[in-house]
DNA sequence: TAGAGGATTGAT
DNA sequence: TCAATCCTCTAC
């Protein structure tokens, strides 16, 4: 089953980062479906400087942040890696969830081939590996999470002793905001980013 | 319009 | 520890 909107326009980026734990994150292009279980999350508000969004600022790379919730916003990141945010709370409120890593389920082969992997391992452990894997990209910005092309589906529920809490990674120019525990990862798995 | 820097990664 | 790599944002 999709996960319906509702849940992605909770007005806690902080209770959707941690919900979407357990759930699958799908795409499908050119046929190829790829899919996997959300095992790291990170929340990002307009309050903290972590933020693109910092302060309410709105430019045209973040304005899908400001699109209601429940639709992905993808953006370029050192030039080289994209990456893929589901965008919570109600319309014109900057929250966002970047996704940082998955536990492959479906179409392992299709992901490998995107990587130029060699092997399973390690497929999807950080946020750029896996919108690669994923084929995920800057046409996806913006797209309907309930899409062809990409969705997100319901998993088993996680019990909040699975999840394990810490501050949010590569955002040191934060200041103190970088030491907010808004990184959320499944207690004992082996996919999550380093 | 130029300059600085980044929600990363993989190799050294 | 460091370079790759290019788009975005800010300041002039």
């Amino acid at each position: 089953m999709k996960t319906p909107k509702e849940f992605f326009r909770q007005d806690d980026v902080v209770t959707v980062a941690k919900g979407l734990l357990g759930k699958y994150l799908f795409t499908q292009l050119n046929g190829r479906v790829t899919a996997g279980m959300i095992v790291e999350t990170e929340a990002y508000s307009p309050k903290e400087r972590g933020s693109h969004a910092f302060g309410y600022r709105r430019t045209k790379r973040n304005e899908q942040m400001y699109s209601e919730g429940g639709r992905s916003y993808v953006y370029l990141c050192y030039g080289i890696h994209h990456m893929f945010n589901v965008v919570t709370n109600v319309t014109d409120v900057p929250d966002a969830v970047l996704i940082r890593a998955l536990e492959p389920v479906e179409g392992r082969s299709t992901m490998m081939r995107r990587l130029k992997a060699r092997t399973e391992s390690r497929l999807t452990s950080g946020p750029g590996k896996l919108a690669k894997a994923m084929g995920i990209d800057l046409r996806m910005n913006g797209a309907s999470l309930q899409s062809k092309s990409v969705w997100i589906e319901e998993g088993a529920p996680v019990a909040t002793k699975q999840i394990l809490m810490g501050p949010r990674i590569g955002i040191d120019y934060a200041g103190e905001d970088a030491l907010l525990p808004w990184r959320f990862v499944l207690k004992g798995n082996i996919w999550v980013s380093r």
